[in-house]
DNA sequence: CTGAAAGCGCTTACAG
DNA sequence: CTGAAAGCGCTTACAG
């Protein structure tokens, strides 16, 4: 014996039940009514629809979701959401994702594994279409349980490749290399390259192109890689540059709020100034980067181009399709005023 | 006739049936394994979890939503998700959510009407248990949808009360007294207010309470108000500001992020010097302000407190409480190096 | 185009 | 402590 009473939903108090006698219909009708493209007569529909609004009948997804395949729900796994970066993410990715009709279910990476096994087994338990992990690094687990479940995967800027799944990652190498060409363009003999021991793929892709391109150009780069992505490592970072007998003249740092870290460590703690003594280039265009203490010159990161290739994927492939995909967008160069000579 | 075959679930391929049925039990007993507190003989449960784990079942959420009350998912409803205050309260939010056992659906109010009408209807089809409204000022009707679907309601930093429903807020009408007798201390005697023209309740209590103790101290006070709430309209009322034939001395800023844009147009483009020509005192304690460019002193939200009482309430309150709470938290002042003499 | 019926996967009184 | 049975609210072949 179930808890309510007979055709009353537990929470409205109305179902689909109470619409079909009210309209003097069938309850398939009432479902016909909701099913765009089911075959109904359009009075009957008309006439469903304006009891159903009387009433305030809503079609109950729980039980839709147990007999159609797709749910609508889809997870976003994501750690550190209250970075720049990543909130701003998160903030395009749920815009878009809610103008397609689906719904975004987000899972906190950050703290014990426990609670994110329990939410993601829970995200699981509603039959979610797709996860969307927007973190460097998640548990590789995470993602195998995923797969197993079913759900399509969408890897945002992540290495390994699986079948199903789309990876939307940027040219991160290319941007290295126009780092260093900018940095060279710009006058600067010894360059430097800054970043955290995060070694996710897009830091990695970022230091390698850099490093490439001064090879190529016969520089040697001073190399200084410290922590977790943060502006205190930033900081840190700035400090050791700073403090070193040579001091760089160009420094490129894998992210903004590394960049800004430097700048601040520079010109706080040793009254280096930026640009004339010190040239930083950083990466994300963080919205602190155009903040007139800063003035950064910096790549964009296509955050809505990133949303909009997540979603079209979702809207676009079928489950389990067998193959993966890649998306790769360009970074481009913001030009401000922290590179001598220019902006 | 359903999709699937029988007996079989159409993501995973493993029901509770299957899994009775290797175990040797019935599907109540199932059902009662995996029911906290079922009544139910040790061995058996034991029996059935491994069973279980071995052919990956999983309960299907769907299915249990629809007869248990509970479906564990709550709606945090809000609006620019990017910015570092609401991005730092979305992170606790789904951490402690996370925690407790409940998931969260994220509703996005940025943009059109439309998606964010259906996006509510969508979480309301799944039996949201909650809807938490982190935004200043979202449609009302939003509310009043959520509570005829007899959800609990969370207000933050909201004014209106509803029944069977908390409010979290701040004593901000004591922070601007605070704020106020910290300029005053610090020697200022051209006290400025600088604020948007977003008249959330949490800015209008800032307002008033440094309005009140300036008048009570017998002072006058300069006033700015200007756009909305970000770092530019900062800009913009430290221009102003520092336009005026009397500057001021001292400013209150009813956010971190005015309180920057103001501090970057005094220095950038007045070379006002802060704290020395200019004392400013923010609210948020947003990470920028500890930048080492700023240094700001600042109110800090208690973000985790807010993130706290939310759950708690969710977790302790019945549905459908008549009467309505009230949490008022304390902000705190935190002493950093933008105001005379302290710091 | 329409309705009666079966079924999705689960839970929970009921009777033992 | 356990199982058989009813029911949650919906959708979809099936037969008309």
């Amino acid at each position: 014996m179930a808890v309510a009473s007979r055709g009353t939903s537990l929470r409205t108090g109305v179902s689909a039940r109470d619409v079909a006698e009210a309209a003097g219909v069938s309850r398939a009708a009432v479902s016909r009514a909701f099913t765009p493209g089911a075959s109904i007569a359009p009075q009957t529909r008309a006439k469903v629809m304006k009891v159903a609004d009387a009433l305030g009948y809503q079609v109950n997804s729980l039980a839709r979701g147990l007999i159609r395949a797709e749910s609508g729900i889809v997870a976003l796994i994501a750690a550190e959401l209250a970075t720049p970066y990543r909130s701003a993410l998160l903030a395009a990715l749920t815009e878009r994702l809610q103008e397609a009709g689906k719904v975004a279910m987000v899972i906190n990476t950050d703290r014990s594994d426990v609670s994110v096994e329990r939410a993601l087994r829970q995200a699981i338990g509603y039959r979610t279409e797709a996860a969307v992990f927007l973190s460097g690094m998640p548990a590789v687990s995470l993602a195998e349980t995923c797969l197993r479940n079913r759900m399509q995967l969408v890897l945002i800027n992540r290495d390994e490749e699986r079948p199903g799944s789309v990876r939307i990652r940027l040219d991160d190498n290319a941007a290295g290399r126009t780092a260093f060409g900018a940095l060279v363009a710009a006058g600067c003999l010894r360059p430097a390259l800054a970043t955290s021991k995060a070694g996710t793929p897009s830091l990695a892709g970022r230091e390698q192109g850099f490093r490439e391109a001064a090879r190529e150009a016969g520089f040697a780069v001073i190399e200084e890689a410290v922590g977790m992505t943060s502006y205190e490592t930033g900081l840190d970072l700035g400090t050791r540059l700073m403090s070193r007998a040579e001091r760089p003249d160009g420094v490129f740092c894998t992210t903004d709020l590394i960049a800004l870290g430097v700048m601040d460590a520079a010109r706080h703690r040793f009254g280096v100034a930026v640009p004339r003594d010190l040239s930083v280039i950083g990466f994300d265009d963080v919205p602190q980067a155009a903040w007139e203490s800063y003035l950064l010159t910096t790549f964009a990161q296509p955050v809505e181009a990133i949303a909009d290739a997540c979603v079209d994927w979702l809207a676009t492939s079928k489950p389990a399709t067998p193959e993966a995909s890649l998306v790769t967008l360009p970074a481009s160069l913001i030009w401000r005023g922290s590179v001598r000579g220019r902006g």
